[in-house]
DNA sequence: GATTGTTTTTTTTTT
DNA sequence: AAAAACAATC
């Protein structure tokens, strides 16, 4: 209703600004809308003034498609801010008329602050101004019904995601060892983000997973279609395909949208791309701002085509270049300059500044892992201090940037031993955790009675002694009667199918949640409360008189009665009297709960569900090291729920919201991965571990190739860019990895780096050591061969560890050496011969330890296994 | 079905 | 080296 009615208003609006949106003044032919246009034209305009030329330009290139290349720290976020204010200013849109699309959810917020704070809390938030997928799932929720869902559809996670694809591999007879359902979600992911449906998917792609992907894809979708669910990929391809199936739907929005501003252009996928070009497809007012040099998220389908393709899919698009940085030295812009000139196929662009020269980029390397870990944190410690004549820098001003997040480890134990406070950002994330996940499905299932997902979830957490087969009749009567698990497990309980322990506690837990299921249903109901109260009252009376017969017994002297036995008669009389005054105080307590939870207290009734479900004593009970640590991550869990209005709310918010708020306020050093680092800066930034293989890293460079290399290498770009004052790149010469020493090449990109504007460090404790960081370095040569002088590989440790290596002989087979103990001669089996295993089938005997057998299995490789699991086979060997 | 011991795998990056 | 997954045992 309330669209429609924008709708009507919107077409008087639309009317005002098509006559008069080249010159302001002829507006007033138009009354009631166009009075206000006109007078907001009006308005003095002071935030221009506040830009650079090119920011200005994009900002008043309101019409017709407009890229605006913006390199690191270029103002990006103010140009597109100061953009929307001025659409607003100018009278252009209304703030429910601009479509403002961003990826994280911080970058949203952080967008609609900083208009708010232009705008002087003039304008109400801006309801389109959100993700991809929080914008999409608005729009879904409104036309569900066009894609067989109902429009109170729930968001799965990766891990729901992953447990429903293992069902479907495993009732399709699809060993899911061999075909893990990670691996088939992430090839329907990546089909998703390139917007193929099971119909589109090319033929050529077919042949994942044996062949069964495309089969199991289109299963995958009926389920959730049945579940009422929709996936990440799903929340854009279904209004995708809403958008390309109801042409007067997509009209509607196409003039409902009168401008639309997307940032990170660089990162959308395909899928993306098609949802931005239908919506603009009419008037074509679409901003997009992005940087190609900083494309980092190709390994999860970002195309980084879509910019450098911008200008064919809208021609005549304005161009705008903002190339003045207004965050690092000069000597940080050319080193990070150097490097990403080493790509090929940019849209190019040649960042600048005005900012003093500063110090050069800093680069070192090191013995191994910990020896960079332990330099870097004394560094950091001197800089904190300051050193070299340079002003002192605050840990909160101070980032370690890694590749992969294991690297993170080095650097937090160093940084625990000299106590040096450190935050580390990304790790698993907050919601993503099990225990809240355990806890958010018992809230979903109290929300929505027919979620499955979270029912199955549940019915085990905390163990109620229902297991597999127990599980399996649930859904069996489920399935049956065409109810949902949860109604099935009513019906087991009714019919007793469930005997024993599990039965009692399948009970309890059904009953429990339908007095839960009531509570939210009746959250503000009088009469309910009402009727509490009156249960209170019941139980204070009961209680009084409870309280009494107490005081009675105990105030009878136990030494009237003349017979032991008669004594103990008398204190068990007033023991049982005391757990009847008990119980009826706890009644008392546990309704005068419900009734807040009735008057809305939905963080009381957060606690309630989680104490009475057994959640909150199964971690209590638990002496594993993560509990205490689980248990505050629940009561952080029940905090956050303060903000909303009640748990469905809290819920709807909470699916898509996958950043965790990093805890302000203390000085602390920041260690996170170079992609959770893009949008931010730092005075200091340390850039470790670039090493070939680690940075850039094997498995991008063998999956993908070149095109592999040169997105990590704008990843090194993203990373250099994020500093403002010093940069410090280093690399180990030996490294960890999966546990077993490596010797490592310094990267790549190190020899990219351009040497005027690099300062070499030779490590301490090289060349006879001990000097002070700063004091080497002073080589005429080449920055290569000044690298090569202060690297670890000439050093005298170096040349005495490849010595070492030699003398040691290669690591033996696992195994190789045990494998001839004589047990072999008392063995049943013989080397060779042909064997079955329950679990991996028909294999080949290729060693024998005692009572273990290696055997080379058809279908699953080599194991080892316990020789009883083994049968002998007539067939002859090989 | 839960607990214990053993083997295998993991290290990109996230809405 | 540590976590996860698995097999075997209780």
């Amino acid at each position: 209703m309330e669209q429609s009615l924008n709708i009507l208003f919107n077409s008087k609006l639309t009317l005002a600004i098509l006559s008069g949106m080249s010159s302001y003044d002829e507006s007033d032919a138009f009354e009631g809308a166009s009075l206000s246009a006109r007078a907001m034209a009006a308005r003095p305009m002071p935030y221009l003034d506040d830009l650079n030329p090119e920011q200005r330009a994009a900002v008043e290139a309101l019409d017709g498609p407009v890229l605006m290349l913006a390199g690191a720290g270029t103002g990006k976020t103010k140009a597109l801010t100061t953009r929307i204010v001025h659409l607003l200013n100018t009278g252009s849109a209304r703030p429910n008329e601009i479509l403002a699309v961003t990826f994280t959810n911080k970058a949203a917020r952080e967008m609609k602050e900083r208009v708010g704070r232009m705008l002087g809390e003039a304008v109400e938030g801006m309801p389109w101004l959100g993700t991809f997928h929080s914008i999409c799932v608005k729009l879904l929720r409104r036309h569900a019904e066009l894609v067989d869902l109902k429009s109170n559809f729930t968001i799965l996670d990766t891990d729901d995601q992953v447990r429903l694809l293992k069902q479907l591999i495993q009732a399709a007879g699809i060993d899911d060892k061999r075909w893990p359902a990670r691996q088939l979600a992430g090839i329907i992911d990546n089909w998703k983000n390139r917007a193929w449906t099971p119909d589109t998917v090319p033929a050529g792609e077919a042949s994942a997973f044996d062949g069964k992907a495309p089969a199991l894809y289109r299963q995958y979708q009926t389920r959730l279609r049945e579940l009422n669910a929709v996936d990440f990929g799903d929340l854009l391809l279904h209004v995708v395909t809403i958008f390309q199936q109801h042409a007067d739907i997509l009209a509607q929005y196409q003039r409902w949208f009168r401008y639309i501003l997307v940032d990170e252009y660089q990162d959308t996928n395909v899928a993306q791309y098609l949802w931005l070009r239908l919506l603009a497809g009419g008037h074509r007012n679409i901003c997009c701002v992005g940087d190609d040099d900083q494309s980092i998220y190709g390994w999860r389908g970002a195309e980084v085509g879509n910019i450098l393709r911008f200008e064919k899919d809208f021609p005549g698009a304005t161009v705008i270049r903002l190339e003045q940085n207004y965050r690092s030295t000069p000597h940080i812009l050319a080193a990070a300059g150097g490097v990403i000139a080493a790509n090929k196929g940019r849209l190019g662009k040649e960042l600048w500044t005005d900012a003093p020269e500063g110090e050069k980029v800093r680069l070192i390397g090191h013995w191994d892992g910990e020896e960079e870990a332990r330099w870097i944190g004394e560094e950091i410690e001197a800089m904190q201090r300051g050193t070299r004549g340079m002003r002192p820098i605050g840990l909160d001003e101070m980032a370690i940037l890694v590749r992969a997040s294991h690297q993170m480890r080095a650097f937090e134990d160093r940084f625990l031993t000299i106590g040096l406070p450190y935050r580390v950002i990304g790790g698993p994330r907050f919601y993503e955790r099990m225990e809240i996940r355990d806890a958010m499905a018992y809230f979903r299932l109290v929300v929505s009675p027919a979620d499955d997902l979270a029912f199955e979830r549940i019915v085990n957490t905390p163990k109620r002694g229902l297991g597999d087969k127990a599980q399996q009749t649930i859904q069996r009567l489920a399935r049956e009667n065409g109810v949902s698990l949860l109604d099935g497990a009513a019906l087991a309980v009714e019919q007793g199918a469930i005997k024993g322990k599990g039965g009692a506690a399948l009970r309890e837990l059904t009953e429990r949640l339908a007095v839960w299921q009531h509570l939210n249903r009746s959250v503000g109901d009088k009469a309910e409360i009402d009727r509490f109260r009156e249960q209170i009252r019941e139980n204070e009376i009961l209680l009084d008189q409870a309280t009494e017969e107490l005081s009675n017994l105990q105030s009878t002297d136990i030494q009237e009665f003349s017979t032991d036995e008669e004594r103990e008669e008398q204190l068990a009389r007033i023991s049982e009297c005391e757990l009847v005054v008990q119980q009826h105080r706890s009644r008392i307590e546990v309704i005068e709960r419900y009734i807040e939870v009735l008057q809305g207290n939905h963080v009381v009734f957060a606690e309630i569900i989680l104490d009475e479900s057994g959640y909150t004593e199964m971690w209590q009970n638990d002496k594993t090291p993560g509990a205490p640590g689980r248990l505050e991550n629940l009561k952080e869990l029940v905090k956050a729920l303060e903000q909303f209005e009640n748990l469905g709310g809290f819920l709807e918010h909470v699916s898509l919201i996958m950043d965790n708020e990093s805890e302000e306020g203390d000085q602390k050093v920041t260690i996170m991965t170079l992609h959770a680092a893009k949008g931010l800066e730092f005075p200091a930034v340390f850039l470790p571990g670039w090493e070939d293989g680690l940075f850039p890293s094997q498995r991008s460079m063998d999956e993908s190739g070149l095109k592999g290399i040169e997105e990590e290498r704008r990843l090194a770009y993203v990373g250099i860019t994020r500093a403002e004052e010093l940069c410090t790149i280093s690399f180990a010469g030996n490294r960890r990895v999966y546990g077993q020493w490596q010797s490592q090449l310094p990267s790549r990109f190190i020899d990219e780096l351009p040497e005027a504007h690099v300062e070499v460090l030779t490590p301490p404790g090289l060349y006879g050591g001990g000097y002070g960081a700063a004091a080497g370095g002073a080589a005429q040569s080449g920055l290569e061969q000044r690298v090569a002088e202060a690297n670890v590989y000439n050093s005298p440790g170096w040349r005495r560890l490849q010595e070492r290596a030699a003398d040691r002989p290669a690591s033996q087979p696992r195994g190789a050496k045990s494998s001839v103990i004589d047990a072999q001669a008392v063995s049943a089996h013989t080397v060779g011969e042909r064997v079955f295993h329950q679990k991996f089938g028909y294999g080949a005997i290729i060693g024998i330890e005692g009572d273990k057998l290696e055997i080379d299995f058809e279908k699953a490789g080599v194991k080892k296994v316990v020789a009883r699991f083994v049968m002998g086979t007539d067939d002859v060997p090989f």
